[in-house]
DNA sequence: AAAATACGTAACCGTTTAGTTACATGTTAC
DNA sequence: GTAACATGTAACTAAACGGTTACGTATTTT
C-alpha cells in the first residue's frame, strides 16, 4: 500500500516533463550510465543529477555504481500501485459520472461562458 | 492529447495530499461550496482556495457560482487521459521487464545493501 | 437599509525547487 | 603514477509553493 508521503513523492516526480523524459529515456535504455542520460538535455549535470535523485526518492528509478559510473534502472512499482489505485477508485466514477461533466460543460455553454472565464 | 504542460499541472496538483482529499471529498458531494469543503481542512480558507485554483487550472475540478457562492464539481477527464497513456505506454513494460527489477532488489541484497544505501 | 455571509484580492513570509558554478573524490587508461 | 574521466558535494540564486492576515466585493437575510 502507498502512503500519502509516498504518493506526494511520485506525484510530484512525475509532475515535471524533463523527469518523465528521463524516465522514458531509462526505461529504453535500462542501465544507462548517468553522464550519457545527461548528454540528452541541454540543462547541466548537476541539474540532471537532482532530478534523478528526486526519481530515486519516489522509487522510479533503481541505480547500481559499476565502477566509476553509475547504471540507472527504471522501476515501475510506485506506477503499478498508483494505477491499482486509481482504476478501483476512479472506474465506477468515470462509468457513473461523465454524464454530469457533460451537464456542466453544456450549462457552461449556455451561460455564455460565464464559467470558463474563471478557469485559467 | 494531453500536452506536455497539461500533464505537469495535472501531476503537480495530484502531487499534493490535501489537494487529493478535495478531490475525493468534491467527487463525493458534487456541488460543495468552497466554504464548506474549507471547513474541512486545518489550514485557513484563503489557502484552500489557492489549492482549489490550482486543481482548476489542472481542470480536475470545474466550478460554477451560484449566487454568493461558488459549486464545486470533479472532472474526470485529465486523469482519464493519463490513465490511457499510461496504460498503453507501461503495460506492456509491466508485464515484461519486472524480472529486471526483482533482479536488481535481489542484487542489492547479495551486495549487502550498498546500493540501497545510496537511495534516500 | 443594515448586517451577516460567501467569496475574492493583495501583500507578505519562510521553505522548497530548479538551476548555476566551483571544487572534490574515486576509477580507469596510458 | 599521472592524466583523463564519471560522478559527487557545496554554496549560491531566482522563482514557485504553501501558508498567513487584512481588506474588498457581491449577495442574502432580517
Amino acid at each position: 500500500m502507498l502512503h500519502d508521503h509516498d504518493m506526494d513523492a511520485v506525484f510530484q516526480a512525475l509532475g515535471n516533463a524533463s523527469r518523465r523524459r528521463m524516465l522514458d529515456i531509462v526505461k529504453q535504455q535500462p542501465g544507462i550510465v548517468v553522464g550519457a542520460l545527461a548528454s540528452e538535455f541541454d540543462v547541466s549535470r548537476i541539474a540532471v543529477m537532482k532530478h534523478l535523485a528526486v526519481l530515486e526518492e519516489a522509487n522510479l528509478l533503481v541505480s547500481e555504481k559499476d565502477g566509476r559510473a553509475r547504471r540507472l534502472y527504471f522501476n515501475a512499482v510506485p506506477i503499478q500501485m498508483i494505477h491499482e489505485r486509481w482504476t478501483t477508485e476512479y472506474s465506477a466514477y468515470w462509468a457513473g459520472q461523465l454524464t454530469r461533466i457533460k451537464y456542466i460543460a453544456e450549462t457552461r455553454h449556455r451561460d455564455n461562458e460565464s464559467v470558463g472565464k474563471q478557469r485559467k
